[in-house]
DNA sequence: CGACGGCTTGATCCGAGTCAATCCTGGTGG
DNA sequence: CCACCAGGATTGACTCGGATCAAGCCGTCG
């Protein structure tokens, strides 16, 4: 029983949502959900959080920290699916087995509950059971503009790209401040270590950004920045 | 109302069924459902099945023939989301708005449905509100296999790939009868028509391969296309 | 202060892109 | 039935963006 109407009318109309509300929306009911039945756990930097080929039966969301996950070529080559930073839910999987690994970035603290709780409590809370839909076709949506980026864009449009991104997921959207490193970046935007490095560098001398710690990134331009996308 | 739970016991317990079948299953409830609901549509050859941007309100099933999806850069760059041939579900977003243009590749017939029947049926039938996030969730895990090959694969890998890939969605294993243009495979593949064509006359060279003619390939070295993944 | 890990920079290389001809092949009309 | 044509596919020559190889340069932490 994945799902279930109540008649206790939800607070708004599924439906409706359906039609009307943006594919990323706030979350609101699937962050209290997993709050009330799951625990936080603490992971060291570099720690794994579940490997691939794993059983999924744990669903994840960010307290404090950062995470990746990630796939592997049985030469070492990486890639990182997606970062996931506080307030995010990430391991809501529908398969039997684990897609990716997922590392800390940094030391964090991660809330864990049972995929089944959740999925219960979805049979009598329509709102729940809607977010649950809404976070997979988030993430598959996420994973398409990435497809677009992978594909077809050049390494100054991918780091561009990269950091308006980063820059929309937090408060600030001038300052970001970057938990992963520069090989993380350069494993997420399909590039080298080296050419992450130099474009950003590249950036700043165009002024488009400031960088005055290597952690630490200015937008200063950003329509300079929009400009290297569409 | 998205889902509901019903008493009369579904063939087979939902919860069961979330930790024990694999992520991409048949989709018969879905497929039926469509049938039941749709009515078929004729597209021609490069005929627009919808367009990025338009109001996400109905969903779809290719009959006969097959779809492209993609995304444009301003400049024209073109990175291809997937292939859809008989059988396949798709147009299925929970978002308002489309995410992709959709294409018939070849002369095709597909079926059109209204989300809202689709999902209002699923409100009393589990299973196939069941098979609704399967889908969505088989789609994220088709588009996070391709990010690792679009992001770190060469360009013989990718076109390996590829050729197992399509042949694993066929019957027949061995012969592959591509409906799509080189062009197309590029696209899809983040590569150019060149490199595609000069990376199938390599694998033709080497014996893993042949070509009888350019839309069909016959895979004669399984074992040897599949060195080339992992 | 020294050492280590992460980052930047430089020099060179190479895989895939670009530009430019052909080469089929399947469809058409004489 | 065959010659022709058009569009897709292949092949070749050359270029180039980003990878690779190789030093240095911080900044942080012991």
């Amino acid at each position: 029983m994945l799902y279930q109407e109540t008649h206790r009318s939800p607070s708004r109309p599924v439906h409706a949502a359906v039609s009307s509300s943006p594919a990323v929306a706030k979350q609101q009911a699937l962050a209290e959900a997993l709050t009330a039945i799951g625990t936080s756990i603490r992971c060291a930097r570099n720690s794994e959080v579940y490997g691939e080929g794993e059983p999924a039966e744990t669903v994840y969301m960010v307290v404090s920290g950062a995470v990746r996950t990630y796939k592997l070529l049985s030469d070492g080559r990486r890639q990182i699916g997606d970062f996931h930073i506080e307030g995010e839910v990430f391991g809501l999987e529908a398969g039997a087995e684990r897609q990716f690994t997922a590392e800390a970035i940094a030391d964090s603290v991660v809330l864990v509950g049972k995929r089944n709780a959740l999925v219960g409590m979805a049979a009598n809370n329509a709102e729940l059971a809607y977010e649950l839909w809404v976070h997979t076709a988030g993430e598959l949506q996420r994973a398409q503009d990435h497809l677009l980026l992978l594909g077809r864009k050049r390494a100054q449009e991918r780091v561009a790209t990269f950091l308006l991104d980063m820059a929309g997921r937090r408060k600030s959207d001038i300052f970001v401040d970057l938990p992963m490193s520069r090989q993380d970046i350069a494993d997420y935007l399909g590039l080298t270590i080296e050419t992450v490095s130099r474009t950003l560098t590249r950036l700043e001398d165009d002024a488009a950004i400031e960088i005055p710690t290597s952690r630490r990134i200015v937008l200063r331009d950003k329509r300079a920045l929009g400009r290297l996308n569409a």
